[in-house]
Order: structure tokens, then sequence, then C-alpha cells
DNA sequence: GCCAACGTTGGC
DNA sequence: GCCAACGTTGGC
């Protein structure tokens, strides 16, 4: 069981968005990074523990907690012209691109990017490490507590 | 809109 | 393999 922090930006897909989808389910499409991409192909595994986080907004922060819901596969958007995600170099036997299923569990407080970076108990986080511009970052047990905690009824 | 930081591309 | 140029992320 491992834990993570996901970015999204919510006016592509929001906590909200999630917790409204059919089966609270929804495709984590569009990462479009490496090293990103090699968590979910090869460390990510079903039930993991997933952080919510929304990211280029108004008030960036995690704003839910969720779980990861399948094992990988290839990124659908990738193969379709007329997506923003569409990669060129990506075949159906070769795909360069993975999805893996996220699903909602609850939408929390927003916690906020700005109160996270005043408490010390975070101050590890991949996330809030200088140039950390990953958008899927690992999260350890200790932080993932912390963090359960502070949204803890909210 | 700005810009720091990081990632990717491609010439050599 | 190096590295300059360019592109992207994402907070502010």
């Amino acid at each position: 069981m491992q834990y993570w922090l996901m970015k999204s930006e919510p006016d592509e897909v929001s906590i909200d968005d999630v917790m409204s989808a059919k089966d609270k389910t929804v495709p984590w499409f569009g990462v479009r990074n490496y090293q990103a991409r090699n968590f979910m192909r090869d460390a990510m595994q079903e039930g993991d523990g997933v952080l919510f986080y929304h990211s280029s907004c108004p008030e960036p922060g995690i704003a839910g907690i969720a779980e990861v819901a399948s094992g990988p596969y290839p990124d659908a958007t990738q193969f379709d012209p007329k997506s923003h995600y569409y990669d060129a170099k990506a075949t159906q036997e070769q795909p360069r691109w993975i999805s893996v299923d996220v699903k909602g569990v609850r939408k929390t407080r927003l916690l906020s990017l700005a109160e996270m970076r005043t408490l010390p108990q975070l101050a590890d986080m991949v996330v809030l490490q200088k140039g950390s511009r990953l958008s899927i970052t690992p999260v350890t047990a200790a932080q993932w507590k912390q963090v359960l905690a502070l949204l803890k009824g909210a």
C-alpha cells in the first residue's frame, strides 16, 4: 500500500467531477511526463491512497481523498487526433502513455498550498519542494496520516 | 501576464 | 553525449 498526490486542474477534472462521476471513478488521462507515467505504470497499485490536488487555479491545494481503482492501461487520449493530449508517435501496438482509474472517497475542505507550506510536519512532501512540478508525487505513510488528521471531519 | 524551474528536442 | 533553444508547469 502506497500513497500519492495527484494534481488535476479543476477546470478539467475537479473533485466534484470525480464525486459525481459514475462509480465516483474517472480515468486519469493526460499525463505526458515520463516520471509521472512510470509511477502509474510501475509503482501504483489498486487501492493505493490518493490526495486529490487542485492545481493551476485560484486556490491550489488538496481538495479531497481518493484511491487508485485500476491497474495501468493505455491512455485513450493519445490516439485521438482531436484531443489536446494526442501523441502522433503513439500507436495501439506501442502506446506511450498510460492511465489508471481514480475513485473518489470523499471531498474534503481545501487544504491550501499556502497552509501546507506553513506546516512543519508536511515540509518534506515532494510536492512542496522547490521547483517540483510533477503531477504525480509519492507521499509517505507519515505524511498521509498527517494530512488525514488535518482533514478529519472536514 | 510573469517567470523560475524543469523537461524535451535536436544539431553537432 | 553535450548543451542551447525551446516548451511546459504552475504559483503568484
